[in-house]
DNA sequence: ACCTGAACACCGTTCAAGT
DNA sequence: ACCTGAACACCGTTCAAGT
């Protein structure tokens, strides 16, 4: 009778996009499957139709999340293809400030909630591709004396990690209010990356 | 009429104990108050008279892990106290340790699952102590020349977060196969931090 | 002070049934 | 194929009541 028959055309689409709302509005822990099909409109159980379980639903959204920080990683790095220190300072400005601008979605991405045992194939596929990109950025910094030689895949996941850790440590307030009175994250992040630089010329 | 009147001294330490033992043996996700009192041999109700909600357990289980942490990192260190660059290495490996042997206690501890809004002091405590524990052999370090010379606690944020950012990615299962296939985990550990380090001599 | 048992609102998941 | 509604087992939390 009705014009609308069930839903619309893309139900899953309309899951992940509420889920990805609710995320942001009430956290990790508002994070629930009936809350989610009730925002999109539909009856608690209509998600099974397209999720097998909740894991599922979470790991959509971590996929989507990894395509935007693989998006937003590709913007600051692509105009400065040709300065390889730039374009290093950049991406990992980048991914901090992806953390601090998305903390619940970075927080589903990487604490621990995925349960790695079954696979997500589009989850492993996008992690697998931002992973590659940095190996790149870092490949070239290699070639132009700005990172140390190393494997290349090594030296990504020191850098990776470096960043990885600070941000993870401040988003979870184990930074002291003694260092963040004293110093900006920008001075923090820049300090650590700096390191693990070679010094200019 | 029975000897055992409710419980018997100390409940909330039980409760406590308990949650640790449902920790390590079903997950994160296995952790429920009714669980921990139905272990404990207590109504579900009986926590209440103790924590004033589940997010006090789990800051006191928190509690719990960071104390021990603090006490493997000492036993690490401290033997070495007249070898910085030693000390630096060996604290190192002990937090890298701790992480892989109690994964789930490490995530409760730093996944974000504690809301910091509230102020849980012991927990505040002890993290405050670990992490002057690090500044301390930072600070032995750099005087012996082992790190660069930098405002101490900058420098040990730069340490921890790059063993906790590696940790963290490699529990996550974020470290690609060809990475570990080549490379061990201390491989790659100190491999990070040996970039943070000066050369010897 | 410490604990119980019933009650409430909320979960994730299953399943028969409807279109 | 896509969705509903009832049902089940499980939550966290509250509260009157018992010792």
């Amino acid at each position: 009778m009705s014009l609308k028959k069930y839903h619309h055309g893309d139900l899953k689409n309309a899951l992940i996009q509420a889920g990805i709302k609710i995320l942001a509005k009430e956290g990790i822990g508002g994070l629930s499957l009936r809350k989610v099909a009730q925002k999109a409109g539909v009856s608690h159980s209509a998600p099974y139709a397209h999720f097998p379980d909740k894991q599922s639903l979470i790991a959509a959204i971590s996929t989507e999340g990894f395509k935007q920080l693989y998006a937003e990683l590709d913007i600051a790095v692509s105009p400065y293809s040709n300065n390889p220190r730039r374009q290093l300072a950049e991406g990992a400005w980048a991914y901090v400030q992806f953390a601090i601008n998305n903390t619940d979605t970075f927080n589903i991405m990487f604490s621990g909630v995925l349960e790695k045992e079954k696979d997500y194939p589009a989850f492993v596929e996008i992690s697998r591709k931002t992973f590659e990109r940095v190996v790149d950025v870092v490949r070239v910094c290699q070639e132009a004396g700005v990172l140390r030689p190393a494997p290349p895949e090594m030296m990504a996941i020191s850098v990776w990690g470096q960043l990885h850790g600070i941000v993870s440590l401040m988003l979870e307030g184990q930074i002291p209010h003694t260092v963040l009175d004293r110093f900006s994250v920008r001075e923090i992040v820049f300090f650590a990356l700096n390191q693990l630089i070679s010094p200019p010329q």
